[in-house]
DNA sequence: CAATCTTGTGTGTTCGAACACAAATATAAT
DNA sequence: ATTATATTTGTGTTCGAACACACAAGATTG
């Protein structure tokens, strides 16, 4: 009932007339103890609420608890490179529990090596794993045999099905289309035609821009919005495409009113989309040292954070917690939808 | 230069050909060291980066350490509800590093209790204070003689000058402000004349609605807006009498595009601003159950979360950070800005 | 030159949990 | 019954830091 004071293993040995060694054994099973002391021992256990004392556990089984890190290169994006960043944060903060964090990058343009590096940290067996398995298929085979290991692993920034993670970390993608959808439902008196960009990767291939968009049609579904709300597909990055692209595939479009752009790469679009839509809304992801520029200059008005650096930091909490501690956690924990302006922009940079 | 891997006061003492006792006295500055020995051992310390093995000291040390919280009660209003759910939930989580929090609410009407309840807090000597020092005089006369007492605090909701806090937890006001003002400006093509709103206060004494009216001016002041930004000062709470003032101070204004309340009281005008000035952008603070229910139904349109959970869970936090592991904390923490709408309201109320 | 005091130094115990190993008891086989 | 074997239970050591205490060497006194 009442948390009771620090009862200790010597303790429940007296109470229950045992010795300290029978109490151990009953509470990991490690058998070898007689039905009758076992009896004794739990009723103890229930009774008073034994709480280990983590400082005692964590210093004898000098846990030099290793993790690892599977997560794209720094250099391929802003937002890597802010996940790299919380993910050193992290490391900081928890070093002297004992973790040992080895952090491996790979090419987010590559399966292949995203496969063969996840094989070369399964062969170093880690005690955790915190990973980004944005390739569908690869990660599910990697992550079963992880599983099959009984190695524990946290995802963060995508969620695959048909795992279990003992975390998984991100946000309500569908929710996010929804908030980029009412924000411009805000700023416009009257709605007019819409946009949705997808730069950069194939949308088929990436789920969280399908849920997104998903989001971002519903909303204005249910507002009765009849207006034209067009998905547009940016696979490269030099301007003069854009131009072009923006050329073929809305050329014709009038009263554009809203662009949502379904990532961080927003600040690719950002201006050619302002200047050809006059007072256009430009909606995008996450506050990189690109969009930053946008925000300020007025080129993009508003983004929705990602905040890749307190989902790389909570991955290494989870974990920590789960292993160093013991804790049990949450299988999901989704992160707030933080929308960005640039008068708040500040106070999310500075942590 | 690196981090070493961890060496004990033993290996030290080996290193340096003295006792661990000589080891521990020169890292304690006990005294009893003769020069020489100070100095084998201070040379080895400065060459590997000594950092002790916190599992073993807190164990040690069994530091039963003595918190005190001194909070508004929770049926003073939503803000404060919440804030101890903040406290609730950082007692919950850190309790296995041997803390004891002890929370004391005072009524927020009445600076004699908050010097009562505190002067009684400091006759206990607890080993640290959070406290939310609502009440400029009172609290620096009190917080001096913590600082006196040598009892670290830190503070949180409010930043009172002249004070020393171990960290000081809020945000930056004035920018809130300016916040709620950008995004009237986003919301509207054509800014009217604008409404700030307080509520239940007396301004004069509540320096944080203060700092957020010049933020807001100034954000319009740069804008070159010329129309006219109106302050009204409601210290009721029926909405007969809110209906009231609003005839009395604003009865004349017409063309109002958006209404700023400065506290988490937004919700007891909110209807009466919408019905009274069509299409007026509403915006207030913290989502308490009675501003979620006015987002919902679209009186309010904006939130700015002043997140007291997470400041006063930060609050317990920094407090185990200083005091349990004994790491430097910055003497200031700036939460970030979050805006609420009603379609990221959910992300941010589970936790 | 002993007796006493000062200072410096080393040793030993403690915290609570984990686990190895030894001791005690129970069960089986001869 | 007696040795052999399995099962259960108890004891002791370890982790690293903190601190009490004991002992050593040098300084001071009568």
């Amino acid at each position: 009932m009442e948390p009771k004071k620090n009862l200790t293993i010597k303790d429940i040995a007296k109470l229950a007339n045992v010795s300290p060694g029978t109490v151990d054994r009953v509470i990991h099973n490690r058998g070898k103890v007689s039905d009758k002391a076992l009896a004794k021992v739990s009723v103890v256990l229930e009774e008073i609420q034994y709480k280990p004392n983590v400082f005692a556990q964590s210093l004898k089984k000098q846990k030099s608890l290793s993790f690892s890190v599977l997560i794209p290169r720094k250099e391929d994006d802003g937002y890597w490179r802010t996940a790299h960043e919380g993910i050193t944060r992290a490391i900081e903060d928890f070093d002297h529990f004992g973790i040992d964090v080895k952090v491996t990058s790979f090419n987010s343009k590559l399966p292949a090596d995203f496969t063969s590096k996840a094989n070369e940290i399964l062969s170093e067996s880690p005690n955790g794993l915190l990973i980004t398995p944005i390739f569908l298929q690869e990660s599910l085979d990697i992550l079963k045999k992880f599983e099959n290991a009984g190695i524990p692993y946290v995802t963060f920034n995508t969620k695959i099905p048909d795992l279990n993670p003992s975390c998984a970390i991100g946000q309500n993608l569908k929710q996010s289309g929804r908030l980029a959808a009412n924000l411009i439902d805000h700023c416009c008196k009257q709605v007019g035609n819409l946009l949705i960009i997808h730069l950069d990767e194939n949308p088929g291939n990436a789920p969280h821009m399908i849920q997104k968009e998903h989001g971002f049609r519903e909303y204005f579904q249910s507002k009765n919005h009849h207006l034209e709300i067009k998905s547009i597909v940016i696979p490269h990055r030099e301007p003069a495409l854009i131009n072009d692209i923006l050329n073929k595939q809305a050329g014709d479009l009038r009263n554009v009113t809203g662009a949502f752009v379904t990532t961080a790469k927003v600040h690719l679009v950002a201006y050619p989309i302002k200047s050809r839509f006059n007072d256009c809304v430009v909606i995008g992801y996450d506050p990189t040292a690109n969009n930053i520029d946008g925000i300020k200059s007025g080129t993009i008005d508003f983004l929705i954070n990602q905040n890749p650096y307190m989902a790389a930091y909570e991955g290494i909490a989870k974990l920590t917690d789960l292993l160093v501690f013991g804790k049990n956690i949450d299988p999901e924990k989704l992160l707030p939808l933080d929308i960005i302006t640039s008068e708040n922009l500040d106070s999310y940079l500075l942590n």
